[in-house]
DNA sequence: GCTTTCCATCAAAAAAAATTGATATGATGG
DNA sequence: CCATCATATCAATTTTTTTTGATGGAAAGC
């Protein structure tokens, strides 16, 4: 792989890999919201919100339109979605991983 | 979501997101390497490397094990790499409306 | 037991990202 | 026009990551 590539790979992945950003991601996987509802509903501050909203929207994450006052956005690429599941997917297996071993001692 | 899920899964994307990661996830993604085979053939610093895949492997991304005087590096779960297919597909459709964009200006 | 090879770890320096509070912008209503 | 509301931007600070060079440890061959 060329190195650019793998850097831009990089860039799209350090935008998500944020808690704050995680939970944006999270609020608006069923759909559009306001930053508004963002920041009040995750309890952030609205300043910094409105960064983490801009570092995922610089890297095509998210896309946003105005109405009115307010701006709201979304989720521009659905496969941002299943690379979340997919990471749910590999801290599930993880716990049942810790569960077993947990059941393997309790045997012994 | 929770909060600790969330620090949790955030964890888990950062561990990818670097260039020099996302190369070596790249090479390991059709087999199993010694750390020797990875930084001469991503031109790396073995230190560094060793750091990175240090940084993969506590977030479970990676497993190794020993052979002789040499480690051997495997990707742990079959999901990273799909994630990172899918973020192939997302930098693919960018490059497409990018592509598109500049044909609509070609025509005018 | 030495030496060499392969890899990990450490600590310091450098670079990048996150948070904060203050301020700016811009649309809307009066 | 003025005030207000929703959001963005900025600059300073703090925190986290990354890089680098040096050193340490463990397996293998001699």
């Amino acid at each position: 792989m060329q190195e650019k590539i793998a850097q831009r790979k990089a860039d799209l992945f350090k935008a998500i890999s944020h808690p704050t950003r995680i939970r944006i991601l999270d609020l608006l996987s069923d759909g559009e919201h306001c930053v508004c509802d963002i920041f009040e509903g995750l309890n952030v501050e609205q300043a910094n919100t409105s960064q983490h909203l801009s570092v995922m929207k610089k890297q095509g994450i998210l896309q946003s339109r105005k109405e009115g006052l307010r701006v709201i956005y979304s989720i521009k690429n659905p496969e941002v979605i299943e690379m979340l599941e997919l990471a749910n997917q590999i801290l599930k297996k993880e716990a049942d991983e810790a569960m077993s071993t947990f059941a393997g001692v309790a045997e012994k």
